[in-house]
DNA sequence: GTGAAAGCGCTAACAA
DNA sequence: TTGTTAGCGCTTTCAC
């Protein structure tokens, strides 16, 4: 027989009788705080490992802190963010906070709010917002509440902090890449954009801001072709079948992910057309998938360790110092040259 | 300006001033329990409405429960849990649970037990393991504490039930299906497993025994070669680079994983061969990566949605009724045939 | 430096 | 059916 109640759980008012102490001395030693001299620390410490004491987290929230941080991601498939989630669970390690993924909708505000809410009602110290298609008032309101960083979406605000990757800067590098192997007709597949805010804030649309930027710094403002789908495999087929279509096809499709890119490839090789001979094909992320031998695709790398890391730092200086200033970083891409791209032909 | 503090948030004690109630009133209303007019109802849920009330989950933990739910995935990379959380959360979306995950260390005990604590600390209702690599004593312990569901991993307990798909089946379906195309030398890699307890209950020990009994039952038990490493891309590199070494090479290779198989065609790539020309293919879990045109990896295909829905409903059971007993439920793969393998040649 | 006591927001006995 | 009241386990004044 199992005992059938759970055998009840070791609480603060148990370490303090054991250590004959008060729960207030505990409590100051759990927290570091002061006002417990080293013999006190010593005794209570004892007792917290004879008994095999934890905190309980929803206790200690209904004064002070949970010790929970909270990320959302909006798309647990994307193979970007494991990298981020990476970063940010590596710099706490050390620490006493732990955190909780929230898994958000794939781009649907109404899962974000959600997820958002329930962290708060939670009691987390912070919140992590991986790339958020919410509209900012709704940020703003999050971030109101309680210390957030938003990370992979460009447009400073005073209440939140920022994490993101120069995206501009990203997508030239993949037009230099391709213009320096001879290439001029070089198309874009972009996510389409609808709202005015977002429109300026969300990375693709960045994405295809360098990518216009940077051919016309090369000359080639006639040559710039821009087919809107979306950030999916199917968004990525689509757009290389639209491409395929024109009546002087490009020579390079630069996709604004690696997962269009996928579909790129997909749709070239139905069509019968071999890479890097007949066309090049680049992406962006740098995922597992890009590096992946068969496939070996030319991307550009975010660093997403950092952004994890960075977001973290921000976070919990936030948390520490309610400081009233908010800070924007923004980490530089680099270019991985691989396989799907090649000197122009003919 | 901001408001420096934000804006003390709505309790409970609102509510029921603002509806003219008793707390216990409104908590009543909360819960659906029993005891409340269907006036006081409406009359409460108008109180809510207009208060933009939100019941803190802490709070509500200290006495009763938190509403949340813990999944634990060993590793967020791996494209196939993804589905698993997908079932989850899909059912769980009609109701006041919410589900948080908690980022596993790459298969790691130490990790693990660290997350699975700090959900238990943090007073989860109930908590999903998916494959946990932790001895079965820990799993006992955890499900000691709080409902548990325990995912993909074999073997029977009184106190946590499990959701697993029929691995022995799986690989015995690849088995089928290559020799069916005239294969002979089948070899299969699998995951390295020391741990006694382990080599029985992990997926990966399951398949090796499946791919061994299926050989047998074809009358091929002279052909049975199975390489160890583990299930990574790496894995199935070094795998395939040792299969490749035999004086007599394979006609096909069964990887254990997805994953795995990336690692094989990799190599099988560097070394000149042709899939399925030269030699087959297979992998196991029918992740993102295997449909992806220009790979179509013939795979084990494991209703990783049907998983996780099912984990949920029992883990709701298991929260609602305490039930004495435990339950067990093995799902069925199926063959998905693409284009690595092939009728064998020569 | 230390501890008594109040209280965080909610639920659950128990009275009314 | 309704409300009163006592906690849940912790942190935080505020005396000492």
């Amino acid at each position: 027989m199992e005992p059938p109640t759970p055998p009840r759980r070791v609480t603060i008012v148990d370490v303090a009788r054991h250590a004959r102490v008060s729960t207030t001395a505990v409590s100051k030693v759990l927290r570091n705080a002061y006002g417990a001299s080293p013999e006190m620390r010593a005794k209570v410490r004892r007792a917290i490992d004879e008994l095999g004491y934890r905190p309980l987290a929803a206790a200690r929230g209904l004064r002070g802190q949970t010790y929970t941080i909270g990320v959302m991601l909006p798309d647990i498939r994307n193979p970007f963010f494991p990298e981020i989630v990476d970063g940010i669970t590596g710099r706490l390690a050390d620490t006493d906070y732990q955190v909780f993924l929230g898994p958000g909708g794939c781009n649907d505000e109404q899962t974000e709010a959600r997820i958002t809410e329930a962290m708060i009602d939670r009691g987390m110290d912070g919140i992590i917002l991986i790339a958020p298609v919410s509209a900012r008032s709704r940020l703003e309101h999050i971030a109101a509440t309680v210390p957030t960083v938003v990370v992979g979406r460009h447009g400073h605000s005073p209440v939140y902090d920022t994490v993101t990757d120069d995206d501009v800067t990203g997508a030239a590098l993949v037009v230099d890449h391709l213009v320096g192997l001879g290439h001029r007709r070089i198309a874009h597949i972009e996510h389409h954009e609808t709202d005015p805010t977002r429109i300026v804030e969300m990375p693709n649309a960045q994405r295809a801001d360098g990518y216009r930027r940077a051919m016309q710094a090369h000359g080639l403002a006639d040559e710039i072709d821009i087919v809107s789908t979306v950030y999916t495999q199917q968004g990525g087929h689509e757009g290389a079948r639209q491409l395929l279509a024109r009546p002087q096809r490009p020579t390079a499709i630069f996709a604004g992910a690696d997962i269009v890119a996928m579909g790129v490839l997909d749709a070239l090789a139905e069509a019968g057309l071999s890479v890097p001979d007949d066309i090049s094909v680049a992406g962006y992320d740098n995922t597992t998938f890009a590096s992946f031998g068969p496939i070996s695709l030319t991307s550009v790398d975010q660093a997403g360790r950092e952004i994890g890391s960075n977001a973290v730092r921000l976070l919990l200086e936030r948390i520490a110092e309610r400081q009233k200033t908010s800070v924007q970083i923004k980490l530089s891409p680099t270019l991985v040259a691989r396989r799907t791209t090649a000197r122009v032909s003919g």
